[in-house]
DNA sequence: CTTGATAGTCAGTTTTAGTGACAATTCGAA
DNA sequence: TTCGAATTGTCACTAAAACTGACTATCAAG
């Protein structure tokens, strides 16, 4: 991105910003709460599990994830026991993944732990001002994502790395 | 991140989706514009250039690298002749980093891409309500690294990798 | 039944992050 | 001023992650 200057930082460093430190600040919290054995790359597959679940092509879809790092992130998840594969009924070839008990546990924790921290910021801003900046900060993804896509038709674009997270 | 169910992502998610694809809009542009030698991982410098130069431990500190992946950084930079590293005069210690002519085209060329993008969203969403989420975006950026900094008190911790970026 | 696309995995290469140590320098306190 | 602690940037090394290409199995359309 482009915070040069003094001058006020863009859209991009925010994002990064606010992508970061929340990230930090939910692992540590996870951490805290007994899930000290997963990282935040692995929110790749967490973020986006359902109690029912998902095949990971759809996670690598959602996530920007190339497919085989989703298949390794469910491989470590598989074997700290936060989800399994099982067969997708549907369609033979897939496999559905599916948070054990423990994933389920997990993903509570960690829509709880957000919710303290959204509620921060919505007494920081006030509720109203936080609702409209969640709305738009929603429109805005959305946005920016469309026109992504129009862009590179078809081709796959991990987005970059996440690791990448000095960037902006 | 936590963005379980079909239900509303969290401000992580949000923040992950804007970042990779801000992120991705503007190296394409980039690359369109003739800087097609430089990766999004070089943001971590790049944003925070300055024209009267700045010091790699700065760079590391904004960026939340590593000192060595800020040094590997700009000594990749320094040969594709975007920046050039000159001692400090007031610290013989340190060394300033400094945009080259190229850098500081790169420079005003993202600052550019930028905007458009900014206006693109602004239109979306209208003038006001914008600048209203960019002043939301700001505070909530600025609350949440605080948090962290109480959280870590002086343990470094490299913001996650960017390249984490499927990662909420 | 053939063709083409999709789902997931395997193996191998390359890139990047993370760790510890180091010399040079600065700063603060005795 | 002198000593010790902290800081700046770099080097060398290890560990981890991303990327590439290929491959089987399955599906879906004609």
């Amino acid at each position: 991105m482009s915070g040069h200057q003094t001058a006020e930082p863009d859209l991009g460093v925010l994002a990064a910003q606010v992508l970061f430190s929340v990230q930090r600040e939910l692992f540590t919290a996870l951490a805290e709460q007994g899930f000290d054995d997963i990282q935040p790359r692995a929110g790749a597959v967490l973020a986006y599990l359902r109690a029912d679940g998902i095949r990971a092509s759809e996670l690598a879809r959602v996530s920007g994830q190339h497919k085989q790092v989703i298949g390794s992130l469910v491989d470590d998840l598989e074997c700290l026991g936060y989800v399994e594969r099982k067969p997708d009924p549907g369609d033979r070839r897939a496999k559905l993944i599916c948070p054990t008990e423990r994933g389920l546990l997990q993903m509570e924790a960690a829509v709880s732990i957000m919710r303290t921290i959204e509620e921060r910021h919505a007494k920081a801003l006030g509720q109203q001002e936080y609702a409209a900046f969640k709305t738009a900060l929603h429109r805005v993804a959305d946005l920016q994502r469309k026109v992504q896509d129009r862009g590179h038709r078809g081709r796959h674009r991990p987005v970059a790395h996440v690791r990448s997270r000095g960037l902006e």
